[in-house]
DNA sequence: GATTGCTTACGAATACAATCGTATAATATA
DNA sequence: TATATTATACGATTGTATTCGTAAGCAATC
């Protein structure tokens, strides 16, 4: 259903914190936010809202503070960024995404190994 | 200098197709923008003209008809925008991203050859 | 030289994103 | 209970992106 979901750049943003604790109340995301961001409560609050009415999150409004999850998928937002991004910066080639990606540093010993491991599955394809 | 110059959405798909021609006048763009866009000729024209406001084009006026040319680095923008996008797709793992981008479809095995000694010159490091 | 077609310039409308101030309700605390 | 704190709701403003209509110039063609 949600193909034409576009999270904007400070949805996205918030979306990403969401992500990462699973589910926050606004002053948990609003606290995050602030570190690299000056701006008032308000506008997380505000934002938060119409990213409720949109879809993007869920939340539970059963205690005063309310609650809220992220609803679109990480993975699908994954895909529709990569595959975006892949057409426009990198003239639809996904292996030269890949070796920019690596090279802007080097990963770690385990997740070399785990690359790896994906090529060699993909080789035997 | 350019550090803070952020080209939108449709700026950056005029911007890949610039990159791809290495230079092209506003109908040259818009044929290829029309095929993925339905907009007019002169909604092109415009926002060539103020990415050139901006900076991120440059054009040749000698002549009736322009010639417009990138002037944002395409690897300032690969680096930019991947650099957020594991920032805020990929909770800052830069191997999660290439394997999503691995995962998408099989590279070629030219392509799978050259990311692997990438990876060679890494383990060496 | 009038007509047609293609070009740029530019103003203006529209749409959407982002920000914040203020009101109001609920809760905690003095 | 009165006061301070913290929360949401929501209107309004501001900023920016996107879109297009119209005018005017130039060049080829009738």
């Amino acid at each position: 259903m949600n193909k034409t979901i576009r999270p904007t750049e400070s949805e996205l943003d918030i979306l990403s914190i969401l992500w990462e604790k699973d589910s926050a109340t606004v002053r948990e995301v609003h606290e995050v936010v602030q570190k690299t961001k000056d701006v008032g409560y308000t506008t997380t609050l505000k934002l938060m809202q119409i990213m409720n009415e949109k879809g993007l999150v869920t939340r539970n409004v059963s205690s005063k503070t309310h609650i809220y999850t992220p609803s679109l998928n990480r993975e699908k937002a994954q895909e529709h960024f990569v595959g975006k991004m892949i057409q426009t910066l990198f003239s639809g080639s996904t292996s030269q995404l890949v070796m920019q990606a690596l090279g802007r540093q080097k990963p770690s010993d385990s997740d070399l190994a785990e690359i790896k491991s994906m090529i060699q599955k993909l080789e035997r394809k």
